[in-house]
DNA sequence: ATCTTAAATAAGAATTTTTCTTAAATATAG
DNA sequence: CTATATTTAAGAAAAATTCTTATTTAAGAT
């Protein structure tokens, strides 16, 4: 039940979903589009541009990094992917949109996903809520990974 | 209870444990780093390196940004200030220490400091924690503030 | 099926943000 | 007072992101 929510939805089922929120947004479902898409919702670690833009390159020789930033953009404007608040320089992304949350290794810089279903059921306190319109919340652990710790052994 | 954690704590004292925790850490107490923590801890609005410059350069006119970057990034690494995770692409800044959590204006990109004692005193799930070392645990909430909600009427 | 056109793209230039280099000046801690 | 870590300026450089322009393309109209 914990880790890797971004592996219980088929991925054909998210490239279906894809497509029908381009055309009610009225973008156009470029071939491009659908191959970042695609690779980032393959990935299961948040990558950034530079990285879709390297993996991509093997399937597409031509792809530019900047239709990676532009098209980034593009799909976080229309709520299609997340930009993962990592600290890090580089912006990263993820295109899983299930409620979940990051943890974070401060030695390799991964980002682990993982459920919490009690925290989310769980409403905020009132004094909280009364801060303004809350459209998500999430817990965010500053952790050394189970893979970096194997290695201090 | 709610909201700035960052008046909760005087100054004065701020200050003390900021010297304090220089020399422990071998750093030199020199007037830039004085200047530059004092700012940051007087702040309640999360700066931007840039931002800080522009700050002190009204009382320290010949301070670089250049001396910011790089006396910030010699606090983080002492932990005695804290890179904010806010997914903008300027990197922002706190000197609060004590455990609270922060709500992400989408709208203004403001970032404000909140407590919620009861989440922190709470215990991760055991699967959760297994993940690695947790360090730290924090709340983030997207949300439109008060302030830009006001605005919309 | 082909045409039209608004939108998307590639390529490279340009910006923005952050860090580094070097040599000289300065100030802190001992 | 001294040794040396730190700051500074100035400029270069690196890293990350966005803009410009001409060209291509997808989607809807014909």
């Amino acid at each position: 039940m914990i880790a890797r929510p971004n592996q219980q939805q088929p991925l054909h089922e998210k490239l279906t979903a894809f497509e029908q929120a381009c055309k009610a947004a009225g973008l156009r479902l470029t071939h491009q589009r659908l191959e970042i898409f695609q690779e980032l919702a393959r990935a299961s670690d948040h990558p950034s541009a530079e990285t879709l833009h390297k993996r991509l390159l093997q399937r597409m020789p031509t792809i530019s990094l900047d239709t990676i930033y532009r098209t980034l953009y593009t799909f976080e404007r229309h709520d299609l992917i997340k930009r993962v608040q990592t600290g890090e320089s580089q912006a990263r992304f993820e295109a899983e949109m299930m409620q979940h949350h990051h943890l974070i290794c401060e030695r390799c810089k991964k980002v682990i996903d993982f459920l919490w279903q009690s925290f989310d059921s769980t409403s905020l306190p009132e004094d909280i809520r009364r801060l303004g319109r809350i459209k998500t919340k999430n817990v965010v652990l500053n952790a050394i990974c189970r893979a970096c710790l194997q290695q201090d052994r």
